[in-house]
RNA sequence: GGGCGGAUAGCUCAGUCGGGAGAGCGCCACGCUUACACCGUGGAUGUCACAGGUUCAAGUCCUGUUCCGCCUACCA
């Protein structure tokens, strides 16, 4: 081999640097459209084109990657589809920003010329975050790159809307929505953000226009009185009953409008009376339905008072709020103004308050799509992890309302539908119709509206393989087979992909969801710009590295809870890194060439020494572990166990063991069996944390078995019950409490790390004995001792001795030259004293009938043979205490 | 209003079949022992939120309470 050393600790950047773009150009990222291997595909959650990579992004791209790339070992025709989708309103919003630099609007240019903005926009920066990606070392199908306002997909797009059509599934119609003043766009329900804000209350006197008296009404927003056309009271009034039907003055409009009675008002709120305005509220605009009420739009789109609000036509509805108030007061129309708090409704996109406005839109009737998505997932065709989050889905698809899916903007999907001027009829079509479909005129007009980003996305998880054609990558790929995303959009998009999957292919869109939660910074609170607690995913894998990033990722993402991020975790792991870089480098110094390309393989079961057999399970053990929580998604206990297996297992203990061996102390037959078993385990161990540090251990892998290819695309290890073996794991265990209980000794004793030490072991079990004599010396190298006495029985009990127990056997240690005994005597008595504890309980348990009768055989014999064991230690230490009191008597 | 999640070591969190609680970081002590000071060895630390209940046995199951977080909803 070549000896090249490895640098002292391991240095990211350049091997980042190196392997992407080999395995890049090597098509380890490629599936194939066809093969005969089991496919396994999943659809990236496409980020938006003006995203930048932040801590999101890097968590459900991560998670993407370790799966994928397990599977991908693990023999699967592994397909993960990157993308990006065309974000409608917030790519439009950027390239509007551009243009208002110059004083320009999109008006300017017009619609054409603006959409071609968009595009060199798009070409410019579009790509960025895919890059970011791959800094993170995403094993993306990069050769499938779609975009959702690709021709394909725009293709996919129109068509689903025209079937959607055709089958009744959607509808235009004037209905009320929420209206975003400054996108100018309507916007779905779910891209309303609800939040409590502090406001008023304001009272008002709305006299009868008999002038018979008046009813007082209470609403949050005085200014929208302009548009009131009726005041509603609960049928079940008794104040009110004698009212209805009748007129009163609305106040400063001063036209009549009647009451009507609605169950919808509650008696209890405000004054039990409320005014309506049908063009400014949901609620009063579905009243207003059921009582064929007027409806008067007092507002643009911009929310400034039109015409229909006379003296404040052209005031915004703040400005007019304030003037409506001050004229109330002037016309002793106001009666009181409360401080009230209440939801406020805002833009998702721009924070702006949503306008409720009636207009033209265009709806998915959702609840037959709703009502598929809901039966798949209680058929378990898809399955939703955690399972918590199976109860929102069905919740809010048993409550879904019409999808509003036509926005007013001009980036994005532009409907499919063109109006004929001559006979009015609308003509829905996938492709430019040449006359319309009714009068065959051709004075066609398209729709401008544009569709809803989450209308394209929901198509994704087919689109992206090439439907409407009948592809390759249809037939093999889909269903997917996971879904990775965060819980937010659960509803945006998840939902809307079992519903359009179902309604188009028949099937689901994926047979396991992962939803994963949201990272916050170390205190828990949401990363955002303005509170500066960003961190920032490149500067971390610059200062860390991917690997301990993507490592550090994983190892905080429990299911169910929010990730905490901080610069400290990734400085651990960042730790662990190197600690598996060292271990590496210590093989390498200790391993002979690698004699062919061909995977190493662990001695045989007679040659192996009881540590290579103690290390063989316990590598099965983690690679069975990793399999099993992968398999599950608990990316958390994979990388605890993988921690756990190679820092606390191999490094800590293992290395150390087969150290004298390694150096030549014993048999050359044995060296090479430490050596068979330290390539394997290292091996294994690589492909094992593979997924989740694909730089360090391809860096690695290389060298170990050099010749072998990539390890990315290696076999994944599985569980090799040969492997198994108790009697080494419990010999072991003995030997290691030999080693701790010397080491607690001497670190109690206060004895330096450098004084070699005396021990007597004393085994009286003949088959401790034994395991004990076979590794006398790694015991004396581990514990840092002189000597060690490993006697059957005592003949002379030793007084200057501290004292330990290790499972049967008793282990003593000298003290020599040690005149103040009284931290071996404390140290004795706090044993005692917690073993005396223990003690106590498990008798008080054993000598419990109850438990003996109702507990398994197998606890009641756990407890008894802890309490033996219990018994035992006490019995020893108690012994070394006195004999230490003894001996210092007898100094004196 | 409805729903979900959380409360365990100083901090952040595991704890899957109910059998007297673990990790990482931090802390204390000692140590540059030929892979690693991005390290090693040892040590300290708990009213498992509170109150009941089921059980031989509860961090774990049940009921209620408190406090946090999130989602959802048309009380103007």
């Amino acid at each position: 081999m070549d000896k090249e050393r490895l640098s002292k600790s391991y240095e990211p950047r350049e091997v980042e640097a190196r392997w992407y773009p080999y395995w890049k150009e090597s098509g380890f990222f490629h599936g194939e459209d066809r093969s005969d291997r089991k496919p396994y595909s999943i659809v990236i959650p496409p980020p938006n084109v003006t995203g930048m990579l932040h801590m999101g992004h890097a968590l459900n791209n991560t998670l993407q990657d370790i799966i994928i790339r397990y599977r991908r070992m693990q023999g699967y025709n592994a397909m993960w589809m990157p993308g990006t989708d065309h974000a409608g309103i917030a790519t439009q919003n950027v390239v509007e920003q551009d243009l208002s630099r110059k004083g320009q609007t999109r008006h300017d240019l017009g619609r054409e010329k603006f959409i071609e903005k968009v595009w060199e926009w798009r070409e410019k920066y579009g790509g960025i975050i895919l890059n970011q990606l791959e800094k993170l070392g995403c094993s993306c199908d990069w050769e499938r790159e779609r975009f959702t306002m690709d021709e394909g997909l725009s293709r996919a797009v129109r068509e689903v809307f025209v079937r959607l059509y055709r089958d009744d599934l959607v509808y235009r119609g004037d209905y009320i929505v929420n209206w975003c003043p400054r996108c100018h766009t309507a916007i779905s329900d779910l891209e309303v953000e609800y939040e409590e804000e502090k406001g008023g209350l304001w009272y008002i006197r709305y006299p009868y226009a008999d002038g018979t008296g008046e009813v007082v009404v209470a609403t949050t927003r005085p200014e929208t009185m302009l548009g009131d056309t009726a005041v509603a009271v609960n049928p079940g009034d008794a104040r009110y009953r004698d009212m209805v039907g009748k007129m009163v003055i609305l106040p400063l409009v001063m036209k009549e409008i009647p009451i009507i009675a609605d169950d919808y008002v509650s008696i209890e709120f405000g004054t039990g009376a409320v005014k309506i305005t049908p063009s400014c509220d949901p609620n009063d605009f579905a009243m207003a339905q059921r009582h064929d009420i007027d409806t008067v739009i007092i507002m643009d789109g911009s929310a400034v008072i039109n015409e229909n609000g006379g003296p404040y036509r052209g005031q915004d509805r703040f400005t007019a709020r304030k003037n409506v108030i001050e004229d109330l007061k002037k016309g002793n129309y106001l009666i009181k103004e409360e401080p009230y708090t209440h939801n406020v409704g805002r833009c998702y996109r721009c924070k702006t308050i949503i306008e409720p406005a009636i207009s033209k839109q265009w709806f998915v009737r959702v609840k037959p799509l709703a009502k598929a998505a809901t039966a798949a997932v209680i058929k378990g065709k898809t399955r939703i992890v955690p399972k918590m989050w199976e109860g929102t889905y069905f919740d809010w698809m048993e409550n879904i309302r019409d999808w509003c899916i036509s926005r007013q903007i001009w980036w994005g999907h532009r409907i499919p539908v063109w109006y004929c001027d001559d006979c009015g009829e609308m003509t829905v079509a996938t492709d430019t119709p040449e006359a319309c479909a009714h009068c065959k005129g051709t004075a066609l007009r398209q729709e401008e509206d544009v569709l809803d980003t989450w209308f394209s996305s929901a198509l994704w998880p087919f689109s992206t393989l090439g439907w409407p054609d009948d592809t390759e990558a249809l037939k093999t790929f889909y269903p997917t087979s996971l879904l990775v995303t965060g819980f937010d959009i659960l509803f945006f998009w998840v939902a809307r992909m079992m519903m359009m999957g179902l309604y188009v292919m028949k099937e689901v869109p994926f047979r396991d969801v992962y939803l994963h939660a949201l990272v916050r910074d170390e205190q828990g609170d949401k990363m955002s710009k303005s509170k500066g607690n960003i961190i920032d995913p490149l500067k971390m894998i610059d200062k860390f590295g991917a690997d301990a990033f993507r490592f550090t990722l994983a190892a905080f993402t429990a299911q169910g809870r929010d990730v905490r991020m901080s610069e400290d975790r990734i400085e651990g792991y960042r730790n662990f890194v190197n600690k598996i870089w060292n271990a590496a480098r210590f093989s390498l110094m200790n391993l002979p060439e690698a004699d062919s390309s061909a995977p190493p393989v662990p001695p045989a079961k007679e040659d192996a020494g009881i540590f290579d057999r103690w290390i063989l399970d316990r590598m099965n053990r983690t690679v069975s572990e990793v399999v099993r929580q992968l398999d599950d998604y608990r990316f958390n206990d994979a990388a605890s166990a993988l921690y756990q297996f190679v820092w606390h297992e191999f490094c800590d203990w293992y290395l150390e063991w087969i150290k004298p061996v390694l150096y030549g102390k014993g048999k050359e037959k044995d060296k090479k069996a430490a050596q068979d078993t330290l390539r394997t385990v290292l091996v294994t161990s690589l492909k094992l944390l593979q997924p989740f540090m694909p730089y360090v251990t391809e860096e690695i892998y290389q060298k170990v078995v050099p010749g072998a290819g990539s390890i990315m695309v290696s076999p994944f290890p599985e569980e090799d019950g040969g492997l198994a073996d108790e009697k080494a794991v419990a010999d072991v265990a003995l030997l290691q409490g030999i080693v701790t209980a010397v080491r607690n000794i001497r670190g109690e004793v206060n004895l330096p790390p450098s004084k070699k030490l005396r021990v007597r072991v004393l085994a009286s079990d003949e088959g401790a004995f034994d395991v004990v004599h076979a590794a006398v010396s790694q015991l004396a190298d581990l514990a840092n001792l002189e000597s060690l006495e490993l006697v059957r029985e005592m003949k002379d009990e030793p007084k200057k001795v501290a004292a330990g127990v290790a499972g049967p056997v008793k282990v003593y240690v000298f003290l020599e030259g040690m005149i103040d005994f009284s931290v071996e005597k404390a140290r004795l008595e706090k044993d005692i004293a917690k073993i005396a504890r223990d003690l106590q309980f498990v008798s008080r348990k054993l000598a419990n009938r109850d438990f003996r009768e109702k507990a398994s055989p197998e606890v009641v014999q756990k407890e008894e043979d802890k309490f033996s064991s219990l018994r035992n230690r006490n019995e020893i230490l108690e012994k070394a205490l006195n004999h230490l009191r003894e001996w210092e008597k007898s100094g004196e």
